[in-house]
DNA sequence: CTTTACTCTACCCTGAGGGGAAAGTATATA
DNA sequence: TATATACTTTCCCCTCAGGGTAGAGTAAAG
């Protein structure tokens, strides 16, 4: 099949799908005479995978490593769960992050009347040596 | 004083505070005879205001807003507490979509046994259709 | 045969700078 | 004064994962 039926199987945009082509993430064949990118069905579904996993937060990088564990009908469980756990610490960490500056945004604007004086915590601390 | 010791007082890198100067965050005077930039104390304040912004998750642009506000004398604190408001519910909509995903992946992460058998949960969900 | 829909490559754009090259400038030392 | 070293300048390409558009070619339908 073209690359827009491919496209639209996957749930994915026409430019994602040739950007990983372009990558060699899923390389389709290419009809000869007119160019066009012929799509099977096995390449749909690593890219309804792929597709996955980037809403998983798995980097092109991560999706191309998955996606060999994919396909390879020897890989063990092991190997996935090792990456999963990773992406899983990577997160926590992000969360840690967010929190710690939500709290210090939100103390500075609970700080701050917010009214039409001219007087504002926020500023004063932004703008503290 | 030069590009250096601005971007040392202020914390920043050289590249940084170029940057900023290009993009007219911080316009500097530019000494006509060598073409390098020269920074008043005042302009070291400002990078470090918006190097403090920056820590806080603010963007270039909101960064630009805020330092206007911190340059008008007349400006309410009602305004800079509602852009950091906004910022803050910004983090919210961030944090909440990275516990989600936490969870899944975490869900999908206790179901696989990670051991030497092929046998995959994670991987299994990846190709769902 | 023409219109419409589809696809191709090639180029520039995003945010917030980082890295490095080549060339010019300033300062300290011999 | 000459040289060595440190500092600065502009210019160009790179990041990540594609998005937008242009111009040209191809396929299918009327």
């Amino acid at each position: 099949m073209n690359i827009g039926k491919a496209a639209k199987l996957s749930n994915l945009t026409i430019k994602t799908v040739r950007y990983y082509a372009n990558i060699g993430l899923v390389k389709p064949e290419q009809n000869i005479s007119s160019g066009y990118r012929e799509y099977t069905d096995e390449e749909v579904a690593k890219l309804k995978f792929i597709g996955k996993a980037r809403k998983f937060d798995f980097s092109i990088d991560e999706c191309k490593e998955l996606l060999s564990l994919y396909e390879d009908k020897n890989r063990t469980s092991k190997e996935v769960k090792k990456i999963t756990l990773e992406k899983i610490s990577q997160i926590d960490s992000k969360l840690k992050d967010l929190k710690d500056l939500r709290n210090e945004l939100s103390f500075l604007a609970s700080n701050c009347h917010g009214d039409d004086k001219p007087n504002c915590p926020i500023l004063d601390e932004l703008s503290k040596n």
